[in-house]
DNA sequence: TGAAGTTGTCTACTATCATAGACAACTTGG
DNA sequence: CCAAGTTGTCTATGATAGTAGACAACTTCA
């Protein structure tokens, strides 16, 4: 393999390095954690420079597949899923963008009414009537949060039942007419997963979790709904953007 | 897009160009014999230099799919399926690796004695006993090559229901036990196709043939069958390694 | 015949790709 | 502590990718 290859097919070599390790990473060949074999034994079973393997590892470094430790050598990363907080942040966006099939899965959709805290954050008078919606969040197969969304029951009715066949906070906000929606304030905490999450999240008991409340907004600023979200420490890592 | 996509990705610019070309031939876009838009147009809609779009052209045209008249236009040549002929050879693979479903079908399976000639390519004696297959093969439905093989009668017993069952010449060895196999010298003349051969084609009479003949060895050099294929000049083009 | 539009070719420049070698900085294990 | 092995960084070189502009050669059509 040379620089021919470059100019005969338009995929650089280092890719096809960066390739070949990712899916050695995908189909298990290199667990979590794995000590990869060192760039020139890289290097050398793909007939390449070693300028070219540590290109191709910088480019999995930067996507947070592996970890480069000087002196001891390069191991794959404990697979979080990036999680960019911005203002227009959703869910399957983020876990698609990784390579990940994302899914959502209805666990409880009940009637519910507006606390003092829930009625602010919503813009609704306390005791207001409120659709509360309990749901889980996949990659792949893998638990990643589960989140309990509040939406006011007169502005979005059947909400549940919306909720339930299209799998998607997005969808269900579109049925309802709302293009574009983003999210404000966010406040993220931590704490120690309870019994029924852990179920859930497929978690050990005892775990950290992320919990994140939030509020999506419409594009004039009005409340739409307001969410509870945990996420298994363990499995995502939040990226807040610096700028 | 710019020099930053081929950083970024490893990926050349001017290859996204020849693969959204490609596609576009492939998905009927652009049908055969139809011009394409001109290059400065390429270039427009793929935001790219207009000397990138003939990097792309190129590549296109070295493997047959297009074709520039100059002062004209460049033109989507009528599809030739490329060939390669190496010791690896796998019409299966070929035609797959083209989009297309490569099929076999088995037209007659009978006894035969080795001649002379065929005694000297699988290392029989003359009068030897041998089976011989009429096969003809097709990418999506276009019969692409009749083919006449033979193999010895003594190491592969009923050999005609085996490739009638696998229709692979590739899953009958196997089913013999041969893991591996690959292609001696070849030797390519052409001819006009007779009255059966058009038949099975589907071509008019007169029209021009390639005749491959070529035997198959073992990974110890030991043949293992002998071939004599038809093949239909217009749908295909055997690519000849340079190197 | 001539103008417009097409592909072919040339030069020039910058950035990236890939290779090569050397050495520094660091970790691990004896 | 030392030696071996690892990643990090530097310089250097040549080939390729991509952009840019200009002009030649050719085809088509009015």
């Amino acid at each position: 393999m040379s620089m021919q290859d470059t100019a005969s097919t338009g995929v650089a070599l280092w890719r096809l390095v960066a390739d070949g390790i990712e899916r050695g990473i995908a189909d298990g060949r290199f667990a979590a954690g794995d000590k990869l074999p060192g760039e020139m034994e890289i290097a050398e079973t793909y007939r390449v420079n070693r300028h070219t393997v540590r290109r191709a590892l910088a480019a999995l470094a930067e996507r947070g597949l592996v970890r480069a430790e000087r002196g001891s050598g390069t191991y794959v990363e404990a697979q979080r899923i990036a999680y960019p907080l911005r203002s227009r942040t959703r869910f399957s966006e983020i876990v698609g963008a990784g390579g990940r099939e994302p899914r959502g899965q209805l666990i409880e959709a009940a009637d519910d009414v507006a606390t003092r805290e829930l009625a602010r954050e919503l813009g609704l008078k306390v005791g207001a009537p409120l659709v509360r919606i309990e749901a889980i969040r996949l990659a792949d197969r893998t638990p990643i949060c589960v989140s309990t969304t509040w939406l006011s029951a007169e502005l979005f009715p059947d909400a549940g039942s919306v909720f339930a066949a299209t799998r998607s906070m997005t969808k269900l906000l579109e049925h309802f007419g709302v293009r574009d929606y983003r999210r404000g304030a966010t406040r993220i905490t931590a704490g120690i997963v309870d019994a029924t999450d852990a179920a859930r999240l497929d978690l050990p008991l005892g775990r950290p979790i992320l919990v994140v409340d939030a509020t999506d907004h419409d594009l004039d600023g009005k409340p739409l709904v307001t969410k509870h979200s945990r996420f298994a420490a363990e499995r995502v890592e939040f990226l807040v953007e610096n700028g």
